[in-house]
DNA sequence: TTAATAGTGTCTGTTAGACAGTATGGG
DNA sequence: CCCATACTGTCTAACAGACACTATTAA
């Protein structure tokens, strides 16, 4: 461990990690193991670790990592907060990252004292997470209007009626199925899963696709939004 | 100055300063005066100091005010890079910001050693300015897409064959007359400043406006694009 | 066959953009 | 008068979205 002598900054990295349950929107928090707020919730957070992290991206996997055992193929930059107030430690730096998992991702983790909380309803958390909580959200909501990254709350398989259904939940708003499907088609971004289909309904079973490789950790981009 | 136990992590803010000349984008440079790269032109830039800077928006324009003598009305955050190599000195954080200035305010400063480069042209630059220059760029030429962002590179008043052809300079592209008019209508952030027009000139003058307060430090958006 | 959902097509109102026409200044 | 540029209107093609029609499965 080096000794320097710079007035301190504790440098931190929070992560929004969100999912889709039914047709809720969630977001994951962990209870926290040491001070401060020991035994609150917030969401996962972490130290960069200049000997350990090779970058800021890696600070964030490894806080996804050890807080909750999860993996996120995407993972996008926030914003960065820093003042002398957010964190009782003194001044602090924050730079907030959201991910989005498959529901089943976040379940099958083994690790403890995670929850999920729907983001549209108030709850109470340290720092300044709640205002992070609401820019993952609103960029969340932002950006699917115009881009593939709702796809990322899907399985690695799905129709696209299910697809639809995960850009309505998300958006809060109905969309139009033969338009919603045009610009699906328009993204380029989805690939054919030859020979299945959905089965044991009494209906038509639903051609399945994918996410061709170039957008599992790419967004696919609209000019003009759905 | 206090004496703090943690592995060091060297803590920058580094600000992108854009203006118009005629119709060309330039980014704002200023020769380094210290270590690294001493001599070179590049970005003003400065380590966040907690003792002085309240926030990190702070630290920002206290780096355009010190380095520059300019004071932006809009300042927006681009992005965080934090690793081990972008600085000689070690592992490092850059927080950068953009900002927008009509020209007259950056060739009214008396600060010595400031030049304005194309940002369509190559140039090098130290550490990974290069990539913020490019970030700035490309999230200004998005945002005119859809907001009132452009109107931060005209003076205080202009007209709106002006204003159009500001924002045809940063897109790159000419616009639909009409069209462009019942769009920035429909954002409504521009208020009439009555009885002025051009004058002098052998055609009928123009309509003068200006940006309505509440548009000053924030954005009118658009629901589609122009 | 019916019920249920997948997938496609058709039609209509809205919007983007080309272009022309009118307005208003100076010479 | 003419010229130049500001501003407005008209027309067309493209697009968003409502809605209905066809397709395909299980029972």
């Amino acid at each position: 461990m080096e000794r320097i002598e710079v007035e301190p900054v504790l440098c931190t990295v929070d992560v929004a990690l969100m999912t889709l349950k039914g047709d809720q929107l969630m977001v994951a928090l962990k209870r926290r193991d040491h001070e401060p707020y020991p035994d609150v919730f917030a969401l996962p957070g972490g130290v960069v670790r200049p000997g350990e992290d090779a970058t800021l991206e890696e600070t964030a996997e490894r806080v996804l990592q050890q807080k909750m055992g999860i993996k996120s193929p995407y993972l996008e930059q926030l914003i960065t907060k820093g003042d002398a107030v957010r964190d009782p430690r003194g001044w602090s730096m924050s730079v907030s990252y959201y991910a989005l998992v498959p529901l089943d991702v976040i379940e099958k983790t083994h690790f403890q004292d995670i929850r999920l909380a729907d983001v549209d309803k108030k709850m109470i958390l340290p720092f300044d997470h709640m205002r992070i909580v609401q820019s993952a959200v609103a960029r969340l909501r932002n950006k699917s209007q115009y881009s593939s990254l709702p796809c990322h709350l899907a399985g690695e398989t799905f129709t696209l009626p299910q697809l639809q259904k995960i850009y309505e939940a998300v958006m809060g708003v109905a969309r139009n199925k033969s338009h919603f499907r045009k610009k699906i088609e328009e993204m380029g971004m989805l690939e054919e899963v030859k020979g299945q289909s959905t089965q044991g309904a009494a209906n038509r079973p639903a051609q399945i696709y994918r996410l061709k490789k170039a957008y599992r950790e790419n967004l696919a981009m609209l000019e003009r939004g759905l």
